[in-house]
DNA sequence: TAACATTACGTTAGCCGTAACGATA
DNA sequence: TATCGTTACGGCTAACGTAATGTTA
């Protein structure tokens, strides 16, 4: 077996043309690469450079040798970040959400449940994520629809409804429930992104124009301070954080209206047993 | 970078099951093995075992690093054994014959001019060479034919008239020259293989029984000593090798009348420029 | 008690850096 | 004379083997 050190030394010299330039790339000295070099030369059986008196060169076997090398250097550090990431892949866990609510419910229950481990989130839309618990690239996901897939095990965790708080004078205030039709055209508030839902709005109100707020307090700011609609959800309105001066109103659209299913794969079920006893119906209310 | 021989032994481990018969295998004491586990588990800073007692197994990690393991391990035997192969190729004329008797009179020629170098001969017909020979699996090919190929450097350098020596009273043997389909369906003696030839063979001879002789002492008693018609041609008739008591009759068939041309690849013309300059169109005759 | 892994310990092979040397452009 | 590669030398680290220890089946 060749030492993978003298194949570095080797191929580092190729890079640089001289002894002295390699050395001080390898924080090493010339005489510890002179060294090197004949023992990679002797270890291997096979002359690989042409030596003038004061000039070292590679011969023709050496050229090779050298785009061989790379190879088995770009093994060694395949293996160590292959090796490291599988690692770091069994103390981290990583979740996809669908919304943002049962993420913020979810986190902490997560944090207590796999103490020390990493947990890794993420926001999108089910189909994503169900592929990607597929591929291993996810090992938890909370989605709004059960995908019904015999490889995907689920869990009903909760559910959320959607309102919007209206201006009392507003026109629309008056109904017990609207349509997100009615709203379009209008501009809207909405605290932070609102992931799977993003994509009813697209369709069913194309023309409004959301004034996305990463931060709550300007939310809640702009919500009081403004005429402009805001979305609320059942989740903070049953903590009591609804717009003063504003009327909510239900949305009758069915998508407004949604579980939440906690999902892993199938055959890693067991792994999250303790996850999946600790939720239910009522986690995410 | 991480050191080879520490995954050679942590894959001999993951091969054996325990250290001792790792250490067996690999003709080491056990504590140096237990050393250098650990040292690898620190190199990676990453834990690859499950500890007891007195057992040592692989975790999860450890099981997908072996597999890891094992490609940058025969990366290097592949390093190891490419770079051997590439030299041993350069101390190696590898060279194509059509045919022995461009044999006979260029070995020796080849072994004055590129003395120290192994020669290594075969024999095939044209094609085979002239695609060998762009692989670079061959550095030179003696051919009947000039491929008239660009990437082909051919300069003739012989020819060879084939003959048989018939039976006094053979009816054949009146004729100043024949056929080779006249002697279809008769048995005829052969010494040595006959390289490109027996293509024609093949085509004009279909009945024919080929009685080859690998030693030139069985095929001189046999064609004394029986009456067998058998081949023979100009290169050794010229050198007064002709059966006693025969009568030697020309073959009119102009396959049987053949050139011979050296032949590289174009872009190597210059490296063979000696052996080139060295042979001419009376080199074999 | 036999097999196994680990720890302790004294030894040494091998590698390193500094310094000196020789050759070249 | 500055740069480059090689050789010489002294020092030291790091890996080795032997022996001892502790644990399990």
């Amino acid at each position: 077996m060749i030492d993978i050190s003298l194949l570095e030394q080797f191929y580092t010299f190729a890079e640089c043309g001289t002894l002295s330039a390699a050395a001080e790339k390898l924080h090493t000295s010339q005489p510890a690469l002179t060294r090197a070099m004949k023992k990679l030369e002797e270890d291997l059986g096979v002359s690989l450079f042409i030596r003038s008196k004061n000039q070292l060169k590679l011969n023709e076997t050496g050229l090779h040798a050298a785009e061989y090398a790379r190879d088995v250097l770009d093994a060694d550090r395949d293996f160590e970040a292959k090796v490291k990431a599988y690692d770091r892949s069994l103390k981290t866990i990583a979740i996809g959400f669908c919304a943002p609510v049962p993420q913020t419910v979810l986190t902490p229950i997560l944090n207590t449940i796999f103490e020390g481990m990493t947990i890794s989130a993420d926001m999108s839309d089910d189909i994503h994520f169900v592929n990607r618990l597929k591929l291993h690239e996810y090992h938890l996901a909370v989605l709004h629809e059960d995908p019904k897939d015999e490889n995907i095990f689920v869990k009903k965790c909760g559910h959320e409804d959607l309102f919007i708080s209206l201006m009392p004078g507003d026109p629309l205030a008056f109904y017990p429930e609207i349509h997100l039709s009615d709203l379009d055209g209008r501009s809207i508030l909405l605290l932070t992104r609102i992931g799977f839902w993003m994509n009813f709005h697209n369709n069913k109100t194309p023309n409004t124009n959301y004034l996305l707020q990463m931060d709550s307090n300007s939310f809640y700011e702009l919500s009081q301070n403004s005429d402009y609609p805001s979305f609320s959800s059942s989740y903070y309105l049953s903590r009591g954080q609804k717009i003063e001066g504003k009327v909510t109103v239900s949305l009758a659209d069915p998508e407004c209206h949604t579980d939440y299913f906690l999902a892993c794969l199938a055959s890693e079920k067991d792994k999250y047993k303790i996850l999946f006893d600790r939720v239910n119906e009522t986690t995410i209310l």
